[in-house]
Parts: C-alpha cells; sequence; structure tokens
DNA sequence: CTAGATGTTAAGGT
DNA sequence: CACCTTAACATCTA
C-alpha cells in the first residue's frame, strides 16, 4: 500500500483516533521494525506519554510526543494501522501496539516486515539525514523542473528517487505518466517546460484524488491506469492491453500508444 | 510450485 | 559522481 496517498491517509486516522490518550502499555511484537532503538527503550520513551500531532513527509509518517520525541514510522510495501476502541482481536501482523489508559489501542501491521519505527528528536535533522527530497505534494514547479532537468534518469525513476521529490512509489508514477501522456522510461532531462508542467499538474491531481479515495487502486476513475495495472489490463481509452517494463528494478505498466515521446 | 508484489538498502558494475 | 542491475529482506497470493 504504502506511498504517499496511503500515508496521508495514515495521518489522517492517527489525527482521528489515536492523539491525547495517554499511552499505559507498548508492545513489540517482532524486534525486527524497530530500527535503532531497543523493545525496552522504546516503552521507557513511550509509557506515559501521548501522541500530540502528527505529519507526514514522503512515504514517512512522523508523530510528535508529549515526551517531545517523534515516532516515525514506515510502512515498507505492506503496512497499515488498526485502532480499536475495546478488546478488540489484533490483526494479523500486528507488531507494535500502543495501549491507552482509556481501553484503546493503536496496532501497527506489518505483514513482510520491511516496515520500520524510529525514535527521532528533530524532524528536519531526519529528512535531512536520511536524504529526503521535498514532499511530493509540496514541491514548487520550480523544483519539480530542476530537479527532474538535473537527472539523466528516466523520468519514472527520477520520480521515484526519494532524495529528489519525497512520496512517490511505483504504482502512483505508473498513474501519472499515464495521465501526463508520457512514457516512463523518456529521459527525464528531455522533458520540455510544457511537459514538465503537465506532469506537475497530473502529479498534484493523482495525488489529492488517490488520497480522497482512500488509496485503493480498485476505487480509482475507470478512466485511470491503476484499476487495469494487472496481467492483460487494458488500457480504458484506448483499449489496446498495457505494457510493461522494468524500470529502476521495477514493473513499469504503461500503454504505449497513449504515452508517446 | 513458482514468480512476483505498493519499499529500502547494500554491493558491485559501467 | 551518476546511474544501473541484482540481491536481500519475509510473507502472501495469483
Amino acid at each position: 500500500m504504502p506511498e504517499l496517498p496511503d500515508v496521508e491517509n495514515f495521518k489522517q486516522y492517527i489525527d482521528a483516533t489515536s492523539l491525547h490518550h495517554k499511552i499505559s502499555e507498548t508492545e513489540v511484537h517482532n524486534t525486527k521494525i524497530l530500527k535503532g532503538i531497543s523493545k525496552a527503550r522504546l516503552a521507557d520513551t513511550l509509557n506515559g506519554t501521548s501522541l500530540e500531532s502528527c505529519r507526514r513527509h514522503g512515504k514517512y509518517l512522523l508523530i510528535k510526543t508529549s515526551g517531545d520525541v517523534w515516532l516515525v514510522m514506515h510502512f515498507g510495501m505492506t503496512g497499515s494501522l488498526n485502532y480499536a476502541k475495546q478488546e478488540k482481536d489484533l490483526p494479523e501482523h500486528s507488531r507494535l501496539i500502543l495501549n491507552f489508559e482509556n481501553g484503546s489501542r493503536l496496532a501497527y501491521i506489518s505483514m513482510r516486515l520491511f516496515g520500520r519505527i524510529r525514535v527521532i528528536g528533530s524532524m528536519n535533522a531526519f529528512i535531512r539525514q536520511n536524504k529526503l527530497g521535498p514532499d511530493a505534494a509540496d514541491i514548487s514547479l520550480e523544483d519539480f523542473e530542476k530537479t527532474l532537468h538535473k537527472s539523466r534518469a528516466a523520468v519514472k525513476t527520477a520520480l521515484m528517487d526519494q532524495s529528489r521529490i519525497a512520496g512517490l512509489g511505483n504504482l502512483y508514477t505508473d498513474e501519472i505518466l499515464f495521465e501526463a501522456h508520457i512514457p516512463p522510461n523518456q529521459k527525464s532531462q528531455s522533458l520540455d517546460a510544457a511537459q514538465i508542467k503537465i506532469l506537475y499538474q497530473k502529479m498534484e491531481y493523482v495525488l489529492k484524488e488517490a488520497t480522497r479515495r482512500h488509496a485503493v487502486p480498485k476505487n480509482m476513475p475507470q478512466t485511470w491506469l491503476l484499476p487495469h495495472r494487472e496481467r492483460n489490463g487494458r488500457c480504458p481509452r484506448c483499449h489496446n492491453p498495457f505494457k510493461t517494463a522494468k524500470i529502476n528494478g521495477r514493473t513499469a505498466y504503461y500503454c504505449s500508444s497513449c504515452q508517446q515521446e
């Protein structure tokens, strides 16, 4: 799941459910998800504090605690959150559970254990240290153009490079390029100003609409690529079968007739 | 049964 | 240095 629209939904979910409850107990069911902190230290850090506010940068969720540190979550390829008021059954693969004093709890779920949780002191330092570029939902057209023209790689590769632009992954770059009628393997540098502008506008549109639709690919408009992004899927515009290509180590889906240089 | 899956990181090569 | 490919991670599903 977790590209920018998914993580933005997680942010809204935390805001709606989990702020300002005192944490009574922190459970870690698999320490593989912890980065740079032990189970015991994490519990020490969180117990007795509460989550106060929540921000997102790229695919990272950063939650400020009353203990004046940030709890940082990354969701890997399969990750989500689940909040429940009562003693409900924990979802499969719950790896971190924050139990709140009021009886509710927040579970961090990571099936494949690719997600990571850490504690940091400063959000800006974290972004710097991890070399994250500006957030895709926040970058200016000028910076967008600059960063794409600096890259000699394919435009899909440049868009997915978290140090250039943070938040786009394999699925949404496919969608954005489809909407912009640009083939994924076109060189980023070769895009002219008009194409860059269209790409930028499509990026804004796709991210906003996908977030609004809760980041479920199958629930995106039927005119989009995503609901048809599967083997034997066909372009909703021209009905040609989608092509695939390995770009940046990932499978790109695109329409060779609608997306041409 | 096998291959591939929304992500990141490391290693090695051009 | 910029970029590419491959592999690894752990688990599930088509």
